[in-house]
RNA sequence: GGAGGGCUCGCCUAGUGGCCGAUGGCGGCGGUCUUGAAAACCGCUAUGGGGUAACACCCAUCGUGGGUUCGAAUCCCACGCCCUCCGCCA
């Protein structure tokens, strides 16, 4: 939810943003009637509230003579008071209807246009090269025996997967060395839940654009995350954050669901595009000032994890029009993918301002000691199975081995390389090299 | 799934129809006293909306939503959450 008082200080801003989104300036237009006409309604419910308040007290002290008028006066009263707030409930849905419909204003600096239009900012490490025909993430991992797609579409459907024998090694790993490095760097490690609530699925903006693209359980009334930002940013719902020791930052583990309506015929060989993975997701509140550095601080640190991986990536800026609802910027890290000569998005970080923090009232005490709205930010640290698919590929041998960074190995047995047949070394602990 | 108990201001608590936005304590902030600190004493100490240049002022909020009533923290209904016991269970 943006701003309302922004929008009535500076309409001409947020229509700017609508139009750098490509999205419907006249939406700001309805908002702003909408806050108008609720503003009316309040206003006259209050002031009717006030009388009937006054009348309800003379009842008290009238005379028995006066009490009848007093009392038909303050019954009169009491049904206009609810016509009123009948009125001003309906205004207050109107409003909330047309505030959903805004998405977060964006940054400047931010590229126009859609999909096509990021603007790459710099690419890192060389793309590899092979004396040998590539061969893709799946083909290595099933004669590694560590990715089973076949027994995944039998017991799950399409997009499912079993990740076995060193598959599921490379699961822990990663999940592993993406915790110590976000513990090192000072975030607070947290398994989340990946079933929630309504309000934390919708205060995130899920429930708006993509809602085909969530899993609901109707029956209970829950959600799947598609991915443990909804729950990071729901944890804090509702309160006033002590924030004056610096942003608060957690590193949170969960699984994450995915429809992936609308994305048929992309991507589906292998576990590049699947239904459900595991995540270790960066969030993050601060106060607004402070947004975009932090966002910086979150790239930074994705970055530094594709490195210990040894991943050449590129870092690209997302154009206004592909932004999702609440990000006022996004940056995308795309990976090189081998067997695509091409680089395919491995994390992203937004940045969402007060967007989402406003409508699930996560507020922080500011230094005058009064409440005001947090900034929330998230970023992938690691997209597991992907990243597994993006190892296996980078990393090939001729030989059909692959070679394991050395950031992983000490969750890897020390293994150096993992190879068809191999027997599974015990991941017992190793000191790091 | 069944049976009970509970949900009030950061925390604990008083409050069973108007005098209650709400008592008292703790904590926090400011002051008096003190060389300093503690103790003692005094004062302040919610949030949201509307309104204002800023104040003033008005409205709302006692888990949530409805209802009864001129008037609800207090009465009625539904729901949510927490606790205890029983059943089931990784």
């Amino acid at each position: 939810m943006i701003d309302l008082r922004l929008l009535r200080d500076n309409p001409d801003a947020v229509r700017a943003s609508q139009r750098t989104r490509g999205a419907d300036e006249s939406l700001v237009d309805v908002l702003a009637a909408a806050d108008a006409a609720r503003r009316e309604a309040v206003q006259r419910a209050d002031d009717l509230r006030a009388e009937q308040k006054a009348a309800s007290q003379a009842v008290r002290g009238a005379s028995p003579e006066e009490r009848p008028a007093v009392l038909e006066r303050a019954r009169g009263l009491a049904a206009q008071v609810k016509e009123a707030e009948e009125a001003e409930r309906e205004a207050d849905a109107a409003l909330r209807e047309a505030h959903l419909t805004v998405p977060n204003l964006v940054h400047d600096g931010v590229p126009a246009g859609g999909e096509d239009d990021a603007v790459t900012l710099r690419t890192v490490g060389e793309v590899p090269t092979y004396d040998f025909a590539v061969r893709d993430h799946l083909e290595i991992g099933e004669a590694l025996g560590a990715i089973d797609m076949e027994r995944g579409a039998k017991v799950s459907g399409a997009r499912f997967y079993f990740l076995t024998g060193p598959g599921a090694l490379l699961e822990f790993a990663l999940a592993q060395l993406a915790i110590t490095r976000a513990v090192a760097a000072g975030f607070t490690p947290v398994v989340a839940p990946s079933l929630v609530g309504p309000r934390a699925m919708e205060g995130t903006g899920f429930l708006g654009a993509h809602e085909e693209e969530v899993y609901k359980v109707e029956r209970d009334n829950l959600y799947l995350v598609g991915t443990s930002e909804v729950a990071l940013a729901g944890m804090h719902m509702d309160e006033v954050l002590d924030l004056s020791g610096g942003p608060r930052r957690y590193a949170g583990w969960s699984s994450c669901y995915r429809r992936e309506a609308g994305s048929y015929g992309k991507d589906t060989r292998g576990i590049i595009r699947v239904h459900w993975f595991d995540k270790v997701e960066m969030f993050s509140f601060c106060p607004p000032e402070e947004a975009a550095d932090e966002h910086r601080r979150l790239l930074a640190w994705e970055e530094e994890f594709l490195q210990a991986l040894e991943l050449p990536y590129r870092v690209v800026d997302i154009a206004a029009g592909d932004l999702g609802s609440s990000a006022a910027r996004k940056f995308d890290i795309e990976a090189w993918f081998p067997s695509q000569s091409t680089y395919r998005e491995l994390t992203s970080t937004s940045d969402c301002t007060t967007f989402q923090a406003r409508r699930l009232n996560i507020r922080y005490r500011g230094e005058d000691g009064k409440p005001r709205i947090a900034a929330t930010l998230n970023g992938t640290l690691c997209a597991i199975a992907r990243t597994i698919a993006c190892l296996l590929e980078v990393h090939q041998q001729a030989d059909g081995s692959v070679h394991v960074p050395v950031a992983l190995r000490p969750w890897l047995g020390g293994v150096e390389r993992l190879t068809p047949g191999m027997s599974l070394a015990a991941p017992l602990p190793v000191p790091a090299a």
